[in-house]
DNA sequence: GCTTATTAGTTGCTTATGCAATTATTGCGC
DNA sequence: GCGCAATAATTGCATAAGCAACTAATAAGC
């Protein structure tokens, strides 16, 4: 397996880490009812509430199908509530009910215990580089998808 | 944002650049009738030729359900075979067809292709050096993962 | 002001993935 | 040799995610 191992893509192994990263967070969110996915959005409105949900999918980079349906099952867990914008009609405001903020907590330390796996044995300066690799990696890739996009037109 | 990007973790950056090589792969690979879970599965059986589909899953860190179905696959768009291991027949030795050995030369360039628009402007040490915290990041989390299955027992 | 284009949200379809339960075969203990 | 544990594969169920088609509301062009 050498030979294969060495010139292998590194997708692989993203999706190995991508994977285990899901099976972690599934697991700890588990006893509050809801999944893995539903975890960025709960930290975006604890940061920002009120956002619509457009403005979540754009900020967390997924489809708007996968916002609507990720805050669909907060809102019925009780972690959320959907108000329809006054100022324009076809939008909601998607606010952290009470038992959402207290969620706050619970969501920050899960996110450092993660970290903390995933970290583990990294310097500072290699937790940096490796943060700003991914970042990169992501923009390198984002930047592909924009020119087919826009190609496709 | 920026109090929160500072603080947030690597988790949301993964799981965006995961879902932009999937997006890739897939379209990459639909012009032969087979799905971005199928092109791990291809490459390893271009390496190492009839072995189960248990091997095939271990090696690729899936489960076997995952594995099982991605030859089922395979195997209908015409690129593996299965033949019922004479030596143990509960499993199968999972064969890639002419067809499947031909398309070769379009995974390795697909896969190049990849490994190019993500490392844009790394440097070779960077690569690298990329390459090997992705791998200590899974290793660190498959440890947490088998002390996890081991303390279920 | 009316038509058209854009935008927010929803739903159906498809793919991918893991877990649990089931079947079939092998191998071990005795 | 028989019964039971372990193993390879399959299937059902649940979650997640993107794309396309659709509805409803707003914005833009004229």
């Amino acid at each position: 397996m050498d030979k294969l191992r060495e010139q292998e893509s590194i997708g692989r192994d993203i999706s190995h880490l991508f994977r285990s990263i899901r099976n972690f967070m599934g697991r700890r969110l588990q006893p509050y009812g809801i999944g893995d996915a539903q975890f960025p959005f709960l930290m975006l409105l604890l940061h920002e509430d009120g956002i619509s949900q457009e403005r979540l999918a754009t900020y967390l980079k997924c489809d708007r199908a996968t916002s609507a349906r990720s805050i669909a099952r907060l809102e019925h867990a009780g972690y959320v509530r959907r108000l329809v914008d006054p100022e324009d009609r076809r939008a909601y405001k998607v606010f952290l009910t009470e038992q959402g903020q207290e969620l706050g907590d619970v969501l920050w330390s899960v996110s450092k215990e993660l970290n903390g796996i995933l970290l583990e044995g990294f310097s500072d300066e290699e937790k940096l580089a490796f943060r700003k690799m991914i970042k990169r990696a992501g923009m390198n890739i984002s930047k592909w998808e924009q020119i087919r996009k826009t190609a496709d037109e």
